[in-house]
DNA sequence: AAACCATTTGTGTGCGCACACACTTATTGA
DNA sequence: TCAATAAGTGTGTGCGCACACAAATGGTTT
């Protein structure tokens, strides 16, 4: 025996001269103590660092919990189907805990949609809310009704600046996008160290409300701008839905252009481009993409794609029901901000990934 | 109430019509039952898929188990002082649930430090063992006797073949390294496309034993073997260190050759490489080395290293104590290879892996 | 002074499991 | 036939906590 100090609630009631039931209100905050009982137990508490058995604590409780996942529909993009895996995994992690999860899904063209899962979500008054906040307006009139309705939060896959707003998620999982970028630039870099024309494209996605994109395009500028006498020319390109099919938006692009290299920041949109790039007989361009996906993983053991940079979805919504779980049935701490690691991938290490299960 | 079909020991006894102390007793195989009751319960377990609940099970039990690492000394090295780290963490992470963690270290210069730690530990009669297995003979005999006295263990770092001798470990944690090396040489011949001589080079580390290091060296050399052509050139070298400064054998080693790149496969040997490049002002050859320790880092930031590989030795160790405290204590299935990801590091993204917490 | 509250405090039970112990039945030998 | 033994079975307690409920206290009202 040499636990946690030993020390039990018994313990403390007994050293402040009161009853557990007196210090089960004071570790409570159930009030309905004597300011003199709770300045004891207080002391006490605070000289023996008591910290209550997790596992006594959660068999004693016993109670449901409900956890709402609003993520985009994962059959529309393979990456939010990795993120519903990370659910799921989650999900029998927790079922033995009675933390039961729900997914509400939206349309990623539709920000109508996310609106809808919203007030799906409020209407369910689950414990607590793990959410992938796309749109960026949206997101911030369902934060205030979460707040308000006192329901906890944690961000994944996209950040979204809410501080000046004074809505206050436990937390956001996901990478450090600017940083993301920059990496994508040095690898870009170390490929093509000869100055030549890159571009950056942004696929299906609407640029306007997809801040985590502009983050990831900033980044990578960034990184160019600091290579000293740079000759690097880099430009912008979208290629929206509703403009005709993808590839051959792109491959009329890589015909009008004299592209070395290109930057994809989304999942999807890699293969687009490496598909458009194989059927133009241009893989001596180097692309630089995102995501373990089966299409992506293919291009890039073909050599269309040189690098991938791994953004683990899955672990993300695994990671960000745990927070909240602990949250709800311990009252774990959650940290501000839980940035994976920007996990480069190539040829020969993607199948370590693969096979890596967390 | 969804939970684990809710169904409990009590359950089972009422359904197999017997008490829960023959269910109990079924379940540990604890004998004393007739055979008719052992089949009624088998049964009803069966058919009710019943799995304990992990959170009662710990709080039942109290008892208390002895865990010893087997190690260098962290000292010794800053590699493993980074294992150290995961050890200490472990460690705080398993005391509420009565998981004592002792570390026996030993000299990376001697083996029969090894076998005096191997002998001490097994004097401890502990529960179970976690070891890196530098010392392939002293290993060897070390894991029969704990085979004999019955002591579950867990190999971490360097993974031995032990199926030959039928020893069986429950678990190896680490690299695939002979991939880690294949890794390395695809990131060499990124940055130097044009053939040159390259180098392996062993540093402080006597090979004979060290069969991890060995196969770091064939997956490199595999991985050239593979590229249509190819006109590098691959040579070995030692440095032990009976033979004088470390940095003076490497030193004199670049006057006599016209190295392009070197690939060095372990910590220490990277920082200690790097140094000698920078003194003989010879920063143009390509470095691809081993590990996150601060000296690597401050030479991939300055650009004598270029590619680390990184091995994680912190988490490296506290996986291994929480599968073997999850074997104690909940019985749990332990995989037989833990392989971790071969993560590259850069420049750019170093920082991102130095500051992820796991 | 009794009756009535509100506030504060203490007690008891259950969570699901492990394990020690008490108990019952069948078997054997004297 | 009865005690002694072994094999099989059931009961009860505790792990540390949460929470419902009972009890005590002190103050106010009639």
């Amino acid at each position: 025996m040499d636990k946690n100090n030993n020390i039990r609630i018994k313990d403390i009631a007994e050293m402040a001269g009161v009853s557990v039931g007196t210090v089960d209100r004071v570790l409570h905050n159930r009030g309905n103590v004597s300011a003199e009982a709770e300045q004891k137990v207080k002391k006490i508490l605070r000289k023996t660092r008591y910290t209550p058995d997790p596992i006594a604590q959660s068999l004693g409780s016993k109670k449901d919990f409900e956890i709402v996942v609003i993520m985009p529909h994962p059959k529309q993009d393979e990456y939010w189907a990795l993120s519903e895996a990370g659910v799921s995994r989650a999900r029998q992690e927790w079922a033995p805990y009675n933390i039961n999860i729900q997914i509400e899904t939206f349309d990623l063209n539709n920000p109508d949609s996310f609106a809808r899962a919203a007030r799906q979500t409020l209407a369910a008054k689950p414990d607590a809310v793990l959410t992938a906040p796309v749109y960026f307006d949206a997101s911030l009139t369902f934060f205030k009704n979460l707040q308000t309705s006192d329901i906890p939060f944690i961000l994944f896959n996209t950040q979204i600046e809410t501080r000046i707003k004074k809505y206050d998620p436990l937390c956001f999982i996901g990478q450090n996008l600017f940083q993301s970028g920059r990496v994508a630039a040095e690898l870009m870099h170390i490929l093509l160290p000869e100055p030549g024309d890159l571009a950056v494209m942004h696929i299906h996605e609407n640029i306007d409300n997809a801040m985590h994109l502009k983050e990831k395009e900033r980044g990578f500028r960034d990184y160019y701008k600091s290579v000293s006498g740079s000759k690097f020319a880099i430009e912008s390109f979208l290629f929206p839905d509703n403009e005709g099919p993808i590839e051959t938006q792109i491959s009329q692009c890589l015909d009008e252009t004299d592209l070395k290299g290109i930057f994809v920041p989304t999942s999807s949109g890699t293969f687009a481009t490496a598909k458009a790039m194989q059927n133009k007989d241009r893989e001596d361009i180097i692309l630089i993409g995102y995501d373990l996906l089966e299409e992506n993983v293919e291009f890039l053991k073909s050599g269309t794609v040189n690098f991938l940079i791994n953004q683990d979805p899955r672990y993300q919504a695994q990671q960000g029901v745990k927070y909240l779980a602990n949250y709800l049935l311990l009252n774990w701490e959650v940290p501000a901000a839980d940035l994976l690691p920007l996990e480069i991938i190539t040829r020969q290490n993607y199948q370590s990934f693969l096979d890596y299960k967390h």
